[in-house]
DNA sequence: AACCGTTGTTAAAACAGTTTACCATTCTTG
DNA sequence: CAAGAATGGTAAACTGTTTTAACAACGGTT
């Protein structure tokens, strides 16, 4: 396919600095389209044909953009509208060029198959997505592929100016490429987790309070053989919860055991095989505490289609609170994360960072209990 | 907070012209933290810098860089080495600037709260990101809310040139201001829909086949009285359904009523609320087709709480297939949208209607039934 | 009247690439 | 062997902004 041709100068250089107030105002540019036929083009506008017309110079337009106080007020409003008539948009290539933001963040990704449709980070993602509206931001987002790490895109992204800052979601210590970002001083902040040495900036939920809030929860309603499917436990986040869950049991007089902790892996499926195993292992078990509510899910499904009643039998609490979770059917007693509140948090402390207006983020969100028919009172207590 | 002095160049513009073969690979500039101590920056590495290392021109590291045909062999690895040994990373800022594309894609989103959580947007999602990777774009994220909109800010993604095209899921006819991209010729395409005047470029899934196979299926199991919970009537995709649903049950010799026909607003709710309506208006119906899975599912919590039992009184279909349903209980039969591979699909001819290898896109992909235990046989007809 | 300090504006130099027109070579070919 | 074509490379123009140093004009002090 022919390259059409390029607009042709209707004036020389030298020409232009001899005319500073030509009327311009009909320019037009003949270009052909690729039907071979003529099409009038409105001459693209950019600073310097604003300039001309409004009769300044170039520097004073810029400065209108970015409201200088050193524009006089008749200067502003004669330029401004000018801009408006001419319907001027700056180039904001060229302004990132020239100046020193590009006012792009990345969101990165987990490379998991469904990491887009996952309601967790949805939830996130919409607190980041209307925090960076209102800043101004635009949001890139980024799946770290393995692929993608190993050919250090996650740094092209800084040294080719793609973005002025990364948050990433759903990382833990086992991603180690993260270190790269800290190193080299670029802002970057970890969104609901925190690495082991604090090197990394981070913004996240107090999982230790909602493994707290839980407990009490399943303790008061008299349970004392509660079992916990947890996941990750190279996340510092998660391993909170299975710490929180022994201390409390440790507090209540209960002595933990090994044989009530199950690896569930975050997904559906593994919280259903995680209910078996508990169950098998110890048929005492009256209560479950999951590390979220996609396995809590799995484990009320395991319960109620092999002869459990929830919450009759045995209860179950889940952790993040997602949306449409609230309808399943018993609905779900769940620790709610306020994933949007964070997202809104690790923008704003993103931007600060990226500014120089803060040097390092550790921030932690307090969580609550959402009450619903997944939990009950242990049957020996019950009249 | 004082602004961190910049570098100071070593060397005046004049010397550089007559050195053009300098030593310089150990330069280096002093710069300041905020600390007030000395650190030592790596001169940062540009074009200009990387052709004189290599004792080349600009133009000549430029074509390296674009793998134009005009450079030998030899001066090809010649550069080539040297930006590796400088590990020199083209500000794409420029590239763009001065070059035709951006490389960036937009995805637009509807103005729904969980957008962001949606398994249906999070699947097209996902398909689109995979491939815009492979092709070497980035992919920009905006939520169509109505002051978004009314500012123009869906233009100013073209005209401020943050993207070379938009790819919008979740629209219909009422959102009128996508027109404003075909009266532009701004390149554009609609996912999972149409406009009625088929202006708009689009890909979609075959809506018509999917409610055909849903019908069939149904009709085959012996069902006669047939509801239907639809949604968004503005949408031309949605009307397919409900269009193939009514010529089905015409087909099969069954009269349709209006009074089978239920929004269900695409929430799990309004389908709850739907299959209640639908019950009371015609105690025979023994099935039921959802407009999508959410609905689906509103509906079997419905009439499993209400003393139905699904499939055995009533059967129910849904749309989409979206993931971790077929967990439900019981699992859901439905048609299975391939919307990861429309994703991919819309991507894929977005960048080619960009680079204008296309005029205009307008492709169906087909869909398919998945038979899970949310259907049954009729009663009358079970031994 | 000479000096100083504001205030408002501008020319020119960045920013970092791509593209084009032109210029040497070297290779064919009549 | 001279003319023409192909090859490989370069200088300079171009993309569209921000920023800085310089400066003109003017008011207010001594």
């Amino acid at each position: 396919m022919p390259t059409p041709p390029l607009n042709s100068s209707p004036e020389s250089k030298s020409a232009d600095a001899f005319a500073p107030s030509r009327e311009a105002s009909k320019e037009i540019t003949v270009r052909f389209n690729n039907a071979g036929t003529e099409e009038k083009v409105p001459e693209k506008v950019n600073i310097r044909e604003v300039a001309r017309q409004a009769g300044v110079s170039v520097a004073t337009v810029s400065m209108v953009l970015n409201a200088s106080p050193r524009i006089s007020r008749s200067t502003h409003i004669k330029v401004q509208k000018m801009i408006d008539k001419m319907g001027y948009r700056p180039n904001r290539l060229a302004q990132s060029l020239s100046g020193r933001y590009t006012q792009v963040v990345a969101v990165m990704l987990p490379p998991l198959r469904h990491a887009f449709a996952d309601a967790y980070f949805g939830e996130i993602l919409s607190g980041i997505a209307d925090r960076a509206g209102k800043l101004g931001h635009k949001l890139l987002i980024e799946q770290a592929k393995p692929q993608f790490v190993k050919e250090g895109k996650h740094l092209e992204l800084y040294e080719r100016r793609f973005v002025d800052g990364v948050l990433c979601l759903g990382f833990n210590e086992k991603h180690s490429f993260l270190s790269d970002f800290a190193a080299r001083r670029y802002p970057m902040i970890l969104v609901d987790n925190r690495f082991g040495d604090n090197l990394l900036d981070y913004v996240h939920c107090d999982y230790r309070l909602g493994a707290q809030q839980a407990m009490n929860c399943l303790l008061q309603l008299g349970h004392r053989s509660i079992g916990m499917v947890y996941a990750a436990p190279e996340s510092p986040t998660a391993r909170d919860v299975v710490e929180t869950y022994t201390a409390s049991l440790v507090a209540a007089g209960i002595t933990p055991s090994e044989q009530w902790l199950v690896d569930g892996c975050f997904t559906d499926e593994g919280g259903a095989e995680a209910a078996r195993v508990l169950l098998s292992r110890d048929p005492q078990i009256s209560a479950i505490l999951c590390g979220n509510d996609k396995m809590a899910l799995g484990a009320i499904r395991y319960l109620t289609t092999h002869g459990h009643r929830v919450p009759d039998d045995v209860s179950v609490v889940g952790f993040d609170d997602i949306q449409h979770l609230a309808y399943a059917n018993p609905s779900l007693t769940t620790v709610h994360l306020p994933l949007y509140e964070l997202g809104v948090l690790a923008c704003e402390k993103l931007v600060e960072r990226i500014r120089g207006k803060v040097e390092h983020v550790a921030e932690v969100l307090p969580t609550h209990l959402v009450l619903r028919e997944s939990t009950g009172m242990m049957r020996s207590l019950r009249s």
